[in-house]
RNA sequence: CGGAGCGUAGCGCAGCCUGGUAGCGCACCAGACUGGGGGUCUGGGGGUCCCGGGUUCAAAUCCCGGCGCUCCGACCA
């Protein structure tokens, strides 16, 4: 993409709205505008990281046995007076009529839709177990937005459900959700602690909210320390194996949102290992055996021809909000510093001097080469002057940056710049290339 | 839902107290110069001053009502 050409409206001062870095940065890179409180619209910038976090999500949720399904925004209200939540969800719900005067519900999440879709298609235990996900715009009416994205009112969320024959079922399909999303996160480039946690409107009594520090978050959490080393990616996983060991070591230190907090076990902890912190949620997953079930008929003959009421557990992710939860987690005062596996652009492609023509030559070559080798790459062909354009790309905070000016055009190299790191080394054009290409 | 504040050009703001031709910086447009960290100069365009009502010869400014947005708290993924 060349930039002379790219929707990108990048803000030079901060809208006086932003309170915090992720939302800041957020506006002046040009990836969301805000349309009414906590409802904003992704610009092709945003849009592309939404995607590439949705990606790896999908990657993970299918990888661990998740069936993609697309349910709608719009609900019919009798479905949740099946389950009782019309009543007990209270003004967070967005109620509306059609024309015909019926009720019908912006989805705050989708537990009756799914419960319904799947006690008409499933009557025999042979049917099970079943883990359906899908990634759908949800509808909250917060008292008060804020923080951009990280609490909108309109958010983008992936949420997982399961339906198991019974307790041991369940269990196995929450034990994959969470190494999925261990996984997950990581790969977000992200240091996620699964936290015991209330189960909440939703309900149930096994819950981990998975939860990345940061001063910024709104949740108060304690742990213990040595979480923050542990690894996931380098553990390989057979989703099909016993997940117990997996989970057990996840879950042995102590960690707990401020909810399920116990000073007594935290203070045992020694005081080195004792971390009391603000977190972000990113993800939350609950066992609730058969409240939704039960209220909704969600039944299946067993082996005896006896009727079993179906385990269930919902997984979710915000999707939209980790957009905002990874800039908290990495920025810099010059802007955004996305991991690779998100970033919108995998290189920044700087011309220095648009009409020199030694530069020309250089860019356009090593443009088409780029793109010919698969990578996502922003081409700077602007005039501007040099300060402008890296201030933009250290803004936007693809991880590389490959700068062409006739300095080194003269020399016989161009130079690539780490956004992370600062890192910058002098290459030829084609020991560039051949580095880019084989970081892929 | 309690408390506080703000709506003036795309963004950041001044002007309001004390009513009298709507301003500044950035951004934008044109031209010239410049060219490795948001460069310089010259010229230029852009406004229902959130909306409605009232007071007044005259309202961005004073008064009343509404709407929107934000912050703190409580609540919540």
């Amino acid at each position: 993409m060349r930039l002379s050409a790219y929707f990108l409206p990048t803000l030079r001062e901060t809208p006086s709205e932003a309170q915090i870095v992720s939302h800041r940065l957020m506006l002046r890179a040009g990836l969301i505008r805000q349309s009414s409180a906590g409802i904003y619209s992704w610009l092709p910038l945003g849009l592309r990281v939404l995607r590439r976090i949705e990606r790896i999500v999908r990657e993970e949720q299918d990888a661990a046995g998740g069936q993609e399904l697309l349910m709608p925004t719009i609900q019919p209200a009798e479905l949740w007076r099946e389950s009782g939540r019309y009543e007990d969800y209270g003004k967070e719900m967005l109620r509306i009529k059609d024309r015909h005067e019926r009720e019908m519900l912006y989805g705050p999440t989708n537990e009756e839709q799914i419960t319904d879709i799947v006690r008409q298609a499933i009557k025999t235990y042979r049917d099970l177990p079943k883990l359906l996900y899908h990634i759908q715009w949800k509808f909250r009416d917060e008292v008060r937005p804020r923080f951009g994205v990280m609490r909108g009112r309109e958010f983008l969320m992936k949420d997982s459900y399961s339906f198991d024959l019974d307790y041991d079922g369940a269990v196995r399909a929450y034990n994959r959700m969470f190494v999925a999303y261990l996984r997950t996160f990581a790969r977000m480039g992200l240091k996620a602690i699964p936290m015991r946690a209330a189960a909440g409107p939703i309900g149930g009594d096994l819950s981990h909210e998975f939860i990345i520090l940061a001063e910024t978050g709104e949740s108060q959490v304690f742990c213990d320390k040595s979480l923050v080393e542990f690894e996931i990616l380098d553990t390989p996983i057979n989703y099909d194996a016993d997940l117990r060991p997996v989970v057990e070591r996840w879950t042995a230190p102590y960690a707990a949102t401020d909810e399920k907090h116990d000073p007594a076990v935290f203070d045992r902890l020694p005081a080195d290992r004792r971390l009391q912190a603000r977190g972000i949620e990113v993800g939350h997953i609950f066992y609730f055996g058969t409240k939704y079930s039960k209220a909704m008929g969600a039944v299946v003959t067993g082996a005896k021809g006896e009727s079993v009421t179906m385990e269930m557990g919902s997984y979710g992710i915000g999707v939209s909000r980790l957009v905002g939860a990874i800039i908290e987690a990495s920025h810099d005062e010059a802007g955004i510093i996305w991991p690779d596996s998100v970033a919108p652009f995998a290189v920044g492609l700087i011309n220095l001097r648009p009409g020199d023509a030694g530069c020309d030559r250089a860019c356009e070559d090593l443009y088409a080469k780029l793109q010919g080798a698969g990578i996502d790459v922003l081409y700077d062909d602007r005039s501007e002057s040099p300060g402008a354009k890296f201030a933009t790309f250290d803004l936007i905070g693809l991880p590389t940056q490959l700068v062409v000016g006739p300095r080194g055009i003269k020399s016989g190299t161009v130079e690539v710049k780490h956004r992370r790191t600062g890192q910058r080394e002098e290459l030829s054009a084609d020991a560039a290339l051949t580095m880019l290409t084989a970081q892929r």
